[in-house]
DNA sequence: TTGTAAGCGTTATCAA
DNA sequence: TTGATAACGCTTACAA
């Protein structure tokens, strides 16, 4: 910078003045300026500017890995809408890996960002208390509630109650929940409550049991009854996971007639495990997910599911940081997004 | 760092020093630093570090999109890497824009990373070559060769090679490519030139290209005709062009036992397709594709394709950028990496 | 409209 | 083993 201003004959705070497009400055000015960078292939160190404007234009995103479809997406998502705030995206993966999570909040490169969006899978609501963020964090997912802090989160419960109430509307009598809970691990605090207030006070629970709080209300509206032999664990949601828990359901000889898959990964791995043991989707039995990633509108068959907009909860998170920059001070709020239901081929 | 000097009554340099592990710190005077640490909550400035070190610890991938399936697991596999050795990836989105590409290599974003992963897609040799990186670049992917810069590649050729001489072996006679080149549009610039030979002049080509030219080195070396009919183009690579192109050529009356994916997003569209149209996978068509996603495996059937690993992709980048680091002068590489056939459902 | 000079928070040199 | 002091490359009061 320095040796641009001393070719265009003028001082560093000129140089910088045409950098950033300060207004008043001569045509003449600006030309000599701008051929000197030209010539010299002077190009702006933004470490300094950061270091210098207290800010680097950077936020963080912490997710458990890219590698799956949905984080794939919602990263996908991030960075399109920081791009249109010319902000960018320093990726971290925590890898279901409990002090990688916490290690986010205080990490070296914290100070790289201007904030974070993150999704906790492991951590809980106390340890997520006890951490002191370095900058404004933004929560994503179903992990932790009330804690403090902006959070944009999916419509576990109704989403999921409309999932299988939609099965139900189409005949389904006996519906499996595939990536549940165990059966004797279901959590019963969120019977009487609305998504919204989930933010009420701290809560660490997980998406399993928000999303099965849905599909039990749903069998409660429809008058069927709950039965835990239908719950089908699958630890991870993959769809190794879910094909697995299926067929295994198929080998005992479970009777059901739909599958919700509490998101789309689990139920991708149904049709496929009952394709391979000859049952027929959606004839003998029908088949809706959560999510609607990019591919299940091209699965075998196209599955149903619920759908939710990975960029419009980037678009809500980037809202509540950037509204937190603006106004430090202002009540954390929680956001609840909205969803529809896409009807494909894998149910009747 | 001032103030923590102050309280533990020493220097700024041996605050430094205690940061830095440097290992002359009486353990007393260590103590004391780490002390006023802790009761301040101090956390260095990665900024300033940087600035000061001249160097920032994150590195720029710079890909099509995230949200398509190969680049998020490319980006996980790079962040994995990345981390391993303690860097941080910055991630940028180009979206299919030559505008956006170009930029990448002088981006104002470039200064705040040591150097470059870069998947062009549309810009070429010459512009590539005419482009003054701002640091180290090293390409990923298939769209320009010899232009002097390091480089991580796929088999294409051989691998599409081996895919279309797997259905051959297993019984297929029409092959189709699905995700080609138009007919009137194959180059024939490869036709004698070995994979590894790509670097020696500037050549700017496609996936689709290369590809194109293994199916048909497999079809020559079985004796079986070429016909362009069997050419499938598709426009960009994804599982709904897939699926449509292989819908059109059913419902043209088109005569083929055998579908290669140019890569597994439109070889996933297939047996979408044949389903809806009632031809049975593998039965009376097989279907093989090219990279092997995490997805593939669950499809139905799951899809026979030709494997290559994200992760070595990421770990021979990373190599070749930091022997980069080292050397700078060194000779510019190109690194094809090695393939394998997974043999699923899809192929008899 | 442009210049001077201070300072952002570190690390590195050199001396003590 | 520790300290003073000068950078790193930029932006920004403030002055001219």
């Amino acid at each position: 910078m320095n040796d641009v201003a001393t070719l265009a004959g003028v001082s560093l705070k000129t140089v910088s003045n045409v950098i950033n497009d300060y207004p008043h400055v001569r045509e003449e000015t600006r030309r000599r300026v701008t051929e000197a960078i030209a010539a010299l292939g002077y190009r702006v160190n933004t470490t300094a500017r950061n270091l210098r404007r207290g800010r680097t234009g950077m936020i963080g995103l912490a997710v458990p890995e890219l590698q799956e479809s949905y984080f794939g997406e919602l990263a996908d998502a991030v960075v399109q809408v920081a791009d249109s705030r010319g902000l960018s995206v320093l990726i971290e993966a925590t890898r279901a890996d409990a002090a990688a999570e916490l290690a986010m909040l205080a990490n070296e490169r914290r100070s790289m960002t201007d904030g974070l969006l993150f999704s906790p899978l492991l951590i809980d609501a106390e340890q997520l208390r006890a951490a002191v963020p370095a900058n404004p964090v933004v929560l994503l997912g179903e992990r932790v509630f009330g804690v403090g802090l902006d959070h944009a989160s999916l419509a576990n419960i109704d989403g999921t109650r409309a999932a299988t109430a939609h099965l139900i509307s189409r005949g389904a009598r006996r519906v499996a929940a595939v990536g549940s809970p165990a059966a004797d691990d279901v959590d019963h605090r969120f019977r009487d409550l609305a998504e919204g207030d989930l933010d009420r006070r701290p809560i660490t629970t997980t998406s399993e049991q928000l999303r099965i709080e849905g599909y039990r209300r749903a069998l409660a509206e429809a008058g069927l009854p709950y039965d835990p032999d239908l719950l089908l664990p699958t630890g991870p949601w993959r769809r190794a996971s879910g094909a697995a828990a299926v067929t295994d359901a198929i080998d005992r000889g479970l009777d059901f007639d739909g599958v919700v898959g509490l998101n789309d990964a689990v139920a991708l791995g149904a049709p496929h495990a009952l394709a391979v043991r000859g049952v027929d989707v959606p004839g003998s039995v029908q088949v809706i997910g959560f999510d609607d990633l990019d591919e299940s509108a091209y699965a075998t068959p196209a599955l149903t599911t619920v759908h939710q907009s990975r960029l419009e909860v980037a678009q809500v998170a980037f809202e509540l940081l950037l509204d937190r920059f603006a106004v430090p001070t202002r009540e954390p709020r929680l956001v609840v997004l909205p969803f529809t239901l896409v009807e494909r081929d894998s149910t009747r």
